[in-house]
DNA sequence: GTCTATACGAAGATAGAC
DNA sequence: GTCTATCTTCGTATAGAC
């Protein structure tokens, strides 16, 4: 089922994590905002809340890379503004009280298997800019990768803190700037 | 007192907050962590574990600031690779299991009070770094400066997820490149 | 697959003795 | 200032009916 009870779970679950953080976030909360059948949460995710989450990092994981797809080709320049633009989207539709799911979990894990799912997405992230970049013939494809991604994690953090566009436009501009200086 | 029971308290809520986040740290925990008396943590803070929060922020902001003292008159790499300093060796003496206590707050923060709190850091932090890299001849020290708080920020959570310093070392190299290519 | 009811534990907060 | 005891709320998880 594409549509199903399960997936509406997941997509709640990766919603309220980014907006009120890993223990912030209760199954009661993810059920009353998905309008989804208070009786099936142990049904589909029988390993419990760990379970969910988990699900979660993975879905807003796959997210952010289906938002990178269609720039093969591209210049460092376009593939930085479009990862950009992928968070600042997140702030600007949830009004600056979003922010990374995968963040929220990473700061409040108390397992390492949370850890490394984590991780498995940042590296993710990471790989996949890094192909890009070096693809469109930036020389220091890795290190600029994962700037990119710690930079934007960092600058959604302010830019939710301040309940303000301007730190994050504030660090986009910066990067921006930088991947424009790039001449292949 | 200077290193009265309140202090202790709240130098053990920085602590925690830095490695489990907002609502996964307690009252108890704190307690247990700095073998503090049971009975006059609402003694100390009547206003509750908010105010508790509230002064860990404005301890791990001042603790920050204090960490970039003596550089006036200080390059842009060097101010650069001061403050990158202290990220790292929190991560180093943690072994990779501490961040930072700002940010945890930030993102399971359900107050704009404590939302206030934590950008002011945020904002002093930022307003620091400028000052300094103004003095030592940066061309753009806000966004520099906002990008060197923010990309720290992400490189702690990266480092955090991989218990590695490999994610850290590469935005700290980038960062450094930057800054070094400034000539006053 | 979905429901209700309930057990169990954790945490914040308060009251009152010492 | 510090203590213990207790109230209350909330969240996870399970059991068993429909």
């Amino acid at each position: 089922m594409v549509d199903g009870v399960r997936e509406r779970m997941i997509d709640g679950a990766v919603r309220l994590l980014a907006r009120q953080g890993l223990q912030g976030t209760s199954f009661a909360e993810v059920l009353q905002a998905t309008g989804t059948p208070r009786g099936s949460i142990y049904h589909h995710f029988p390993g419990g809340k760990d379970q969910l989450v988990a699900a979660a990092l993975d879905t807003a994981g796959d997210d952010t890379i289906r938002g990178l797809a269609g720039l093969t080709g591209a210049s460092p320049a376009q593939v930085t503004e479009r990862y950009l633009g992928l968070w600042r989207e997140l702030l600007v539709q949830s009004d600056t009280t979003a922010g990374c799911a995968v963040l929220a979990v990473t700061v409040a894990a108390r397992s390492d298997d949370m850890l490394d799912r984590a991780a498995t997405v940042f590296r993710s992230w990471r790989d996949q800019l890094a192909t890009l970049l070096a693809a469109g013939g930036h020389p220091s494809p890795v290190p600029f990768a994962t700037t990119l991604v710690a930079a934007s994690e960092g600058a959604v953090v302010l830019s939710r803190a301040e309940r303000s566009l301007e730190p994050f436009d504030a660090v986009a501009a910066f990067l921006l700037a930088e991947a424009r200086d790039i001449r292949p």
